[in-house]
DNA sequence: CTACAAGTTCAAGTGAGCTTGAAGTCAAGG
DNA sequence: CCTTGACTTCAAGCTCACTTGAACTTGTAG
């Protein structure tokens, strides 16, 4: 397949294409003419790269992730069921940050405490003000120490 | 309150907040000096712009939300809850989409099914369509306008 | 053969949401 | 007086995930 039919197939602009490959999510080979052809397995990693996207993943970690599947052999339903391990723990976590965000609206909004220095789902001083400017930790950033997602 | 005691009651960096101030929002008066002096109501405003931002809507949207907000005297808890309608649904939303990944983790990638073309839950069209280039806003793209998905 | 569509590389642009740096102002302390 | 430090503005830089444009080569139809 070459890279419109790829593209066509898989609603990703060709010009991600060249961007994924250039960060080595997806490999291509390349005709005489330097055209790059492309195995029908490209779809499948591209579909999970889409997916991955969607719950959060940046690509990163999604090509972390990639490098974990067999090099030498096509990846069977086993080994990218593998790779959904860490999204799915991933996605509860988001879930529950929502969640607590939507209690947070009714119980502090709703009650009018909305104020930084009161509301305790809105972060107390006792904590954030430690950890210094940048880190909100009532926003759902860990405690300890890791850097913020996107 | 002058930056600083805002910055840091807040956990909003000073230099995020003069960007919200050029953005339209929140407001500050200016002392003789030019400095500015926020009044203790700005804290519940930004603590309604850092929320609103983890539930993913824009500054853009944000603003406009807050433009609803009654400009002749202080909001009251009632006006606060007003607003939060608008994130209560985006929130469910989101919630219901992550919780379709979750689902399409299982059945779609684990039984090997996983190709765009054919799997409704990765909606080829839907990404192609409109959400083209910029960031993919942290973990959900606000959709533009939503069609079935999976 | 000529057109022209489609491919290539590489560099620069985009947009959101800021941060950082330069250059300047102002108040307080020594 | 000088220094320090907090403030100001304005412009430029940063990250991420791409897109766009320039300049060029290949493939194909007529």
């Amino acid at each position: 397949m070459n890279i419109s039919e790829v593209a066509r197939r898989s609603g990703v602009a060709a010009s991600a294409l060249r961007f994924y490959e250039e960060r080595g999510l997806i490999q291509s080979e390349r005709a005489g003419s330097g055209h790059r052809r492309f195995p029908r397995e490209v779809l499948r990693r591209i579909a999970f790269i889409v997916f991955a996207q969607r719950v959060g993943l940046s690509l990163e970690e999604i090509g972390a992730e990639l490098k974990k599947l067999p090099p030498d052999r096509a990846p069977t339903g086993r080994d990218w069921s593998r790779l959904s391990a860490t999204w799915t723990s991933r996605i509860d976590e988001r879930i529950s940050e929502l969640e607590r965000l939507k209690a947070g609206l009714t119980t502090c909004i709703g009650c009018g405490c909305l104020s930084l220095d009161r509301c305790a789902l809105s972060n107390p001083n006792d904590r954030a003000a430690k950890l210094g400017p940048g880190p909100r930790y009532w926003m759902g950033d860990r405690p300890p120490k890791r850097a913020g997602q996107g």
